[in-house]
DNA sequence: ATATGCATGTCGTAA
DNA sequence: TTACGACGTGCATAT
């Protein structure tokens, strides 16, 4: 690397190839890979991807991704802390592995037209809003939003089939589960809500009262949730100004 | 691109990556950047990421990634579809906007240490095996796999309350609903089972036999599923040698 | 366009 | 490590 952030070898050799992926994998270096090749994958599931212009790239975590030219997810990849390595066959090879579970990926390089090694420093972390957690935390702050008199007792409190997102009383005393969407609800969300409803109903006897909140219902999920006698609360997730989740700006 | 599959300029001028971006755009190339930026993104949610280096890809159908050095997934990114262009404020912005639902990503480049144009060519699909549309394909070849006189009758049913993976009868003429799970099946996977199976014997009466089919069960699944008379039928996911789903290889 | 469910999902969190 | 559920999930498919 020679000092810079960026080394770029077009059409290299073997030799540099070698030279390069090694020097990167050592130091820590992000590695992008344009090159013609072929994929084999076999883990969890098992793959085979024939001859084609890919982009590569793999990171000093291990993270290992293969992109076509289309769609956000990459054809084939391989998770943080998977090991990888450049043999040398016919051709060159790299080879990532995983263990638990044991997973490989083979990418035949049959024709690199560019490699390259980035010296990334990123000491920065996402900071998201609007999220589901963030929808939990403003009816804790403001409980009035789910009805009067309701009180929230429990954050992902873990019961006998499950983890409720919220659980509470309303001012009858009767148990409330609150299931929580970011986004609009669909079946799924009513069969989780249900699930945690007749698991209290069971473990505490009792009337218990079910409500979905969310920005919107599903058609299905409206239907399911009629029929089973649970409640719709609409509410949006709120968006904090500024720095959401994430690390904490320190003010002054 | 002068004929050839690549081109990269190192700490390139303003000049040079708007022409590059402009060219790379214009010609359906894999752009990709290596630089110190900020990105800022507002859509179904909100983040915000402050300076460091990142790698950016950017694909001709409008796709948008942006990777730090860590973990298999974009911090930030747009999906298929979307439209990029370069504009020029203080600095260079990158600014991606998908419409339906709307959400803009911009990306503050403060400084670019490479950027490079990929003319890749592929015409290759993945051909993958081991999923679950397999375990159904193998149940339909051989019913017996469930147990002694099942018929399988309906793939992917639709039914009041969702989609029956597989809907068929046993020996003595019961309905039988199975849910497949390619890997180990959590609870959630139970849920949806008497979701069908309570819809089906609403719509249909008599009795409906619940089978959960997979590698095996978590703890909560197996506890709700014993709880609810539901049944398990052990099942790994077939792998078919050599070419699996996606294109298939002409034989002869 | 809406609804539904799979995915080599990945990722974070808690027991 | 296992279990559980969120995710700006993405993605294919059916209506």
């Amino acid at each position: 690397m020679s000092g810079e952030k960026v080394l770029v070898a077009i059409s290299p050799s073997t030799e540099e190839l070698v030279n390069i992926v090694d020097s990167a994998l050592l130091e820590g270096d992000v590695l992008t890979i344009f090159a013609r090749c072929r994929v084999h994958y076999d883990g969890r599931a098992k793959s085979e991807l024939g001859s084609g212009d890919r982009v590569i790239l793999i990171k000093p975590d291990g993270s290992f991704l293969i992109h076509q030219t289309k769609k956000r997810e990459p054809v084939n990849w391989q998770p943080p802390g998977s090991r990888v390595r450049l043999e040398l066959r016919e051709g060159p090879i790299l080879v990532s592995v995983r263990k638990k579970p044991r997973e490989t990926l083979e990418v035949e390089l049959e024709d690199v037209y560019m490699i390259s090694a980035f010296r990334a420093e990123d000491y920065e972390e996402l900071s998201l809003t609007g999220s589901e957690s963030e929808m939990a935390e403003m009816i804790f702050e403001s409980p009035e939003l789910i009805e009067p008199g309701f009180r929230p007792l429990f954050r992902e409190k873990q019961i006998r089939h499950g983890i409720v997102d919220i659980l509470g009383k309303d001012s009858r005393g009767n148990l409330v589960v609150l299931e929580l969407k970011r986004r609009r609800a669909e079946l799924h969300a009513v069969s989780q809500l249900k699930r945690y409803v007749e698991a209290l109903m069971e473990e505490n006897g009792g009337n218990v009262r079910g409500i979905l909140v969310a920005p919107s219902l599903t058609s299905g999920a409206r239907r399911l949730l009629e029929k089973e006698g649970l409640e719709f609360r609409k509410l949006e997730p709120p968006r904090r100004t500024g720095a959401g989740k994430g690390r904490q700006t320190t003010l002054l």
